[in-house]
DNA sequence: AAGGTGAGTTAGTCATTGCTTACCGTAAGT
DNA sequence: ACTTACGGTAAGCAATGACTAACTCACCTT
């Protein structure tokens, strides 16, 4: 119970291209914020912006290092984010089936 | 390697509360569009608008009955969804144990 | 101490999007 | 056939948001 991000930032955070983008090249390695905004097309104020959408999504974290930001993911959120999710598939797709199975009942 | 092009539409459809709250009502039961529009605080159009994004993002499917449309769950693209997202978090979460690892290597 | 580099913030622009009202097609009942 | 119910589509509007350029601050050299 951290600051735990509402979900649906989450979703905000991860339905922009370019902010996906960002979020997958800080999972492969930690970056510093110019080293990500070269690799993207826009710029780094640009990147800035979209790193503290993520991070306030809690997806990742930052530690400064000198006169550099590294972003790096954060775990825990991200477990936070998956768990909800299993539990969301989960309970969709058994509501799903109970009504599917109550179908066939009305069917036959 | 980035995105499967469904996978942003499924995040962009998710990321409104309004159509995570009509996705939600779907999932509990197979409902009619007027049905929808009657459990949540914007017109009717406005739901037909939600499900059309949440359709083309294989989240749910509509079935014609008589004049009604009914709208349900499509699990077969939730399914999809779902195993994205275990690929991706596994993925993202074994590169940052490696990162970490590596680091407490270079500490010593 | 001074200049350079890295990064967050602000202001303003332009495109996107979520919403409503109005309209149109289709199915079903009388 | 007429009418009523259901729902998708169109046009228009207001709000959100992604972006850039310009500014400021902090740190790290020399």
């Amino acid at each position: 119970m951290t600051n735990s991000p509402s979900i649906g930032q989450a979703f905000t955070a991860l339905s922009d291209a370019t902010r996906r983008e960002v979020f997958e090249l800080v999972a492969e390695r930690p970056r510093a914020v110019g080293e990500l905004a070269a690799q993207v097309p826009v710029s780094r104020p640009a990147v800035s912006q979209h790193l503290r959408v993520l991070k306030e999504a809690g997806l990742v974290e930052d530690e400064a290092v000198g006169a550099r930001r590294i972003y790096k993911l954060h775990p825990e959120g991200i477990a936070e984010l998956r768990s909800y999710l299993d539990g969301f598939w989960s309970r969709s797709l058994r509501a799903f089936k109970a009504v599917a199975e109550a179908g066939d009942k009305e069917d036959r």
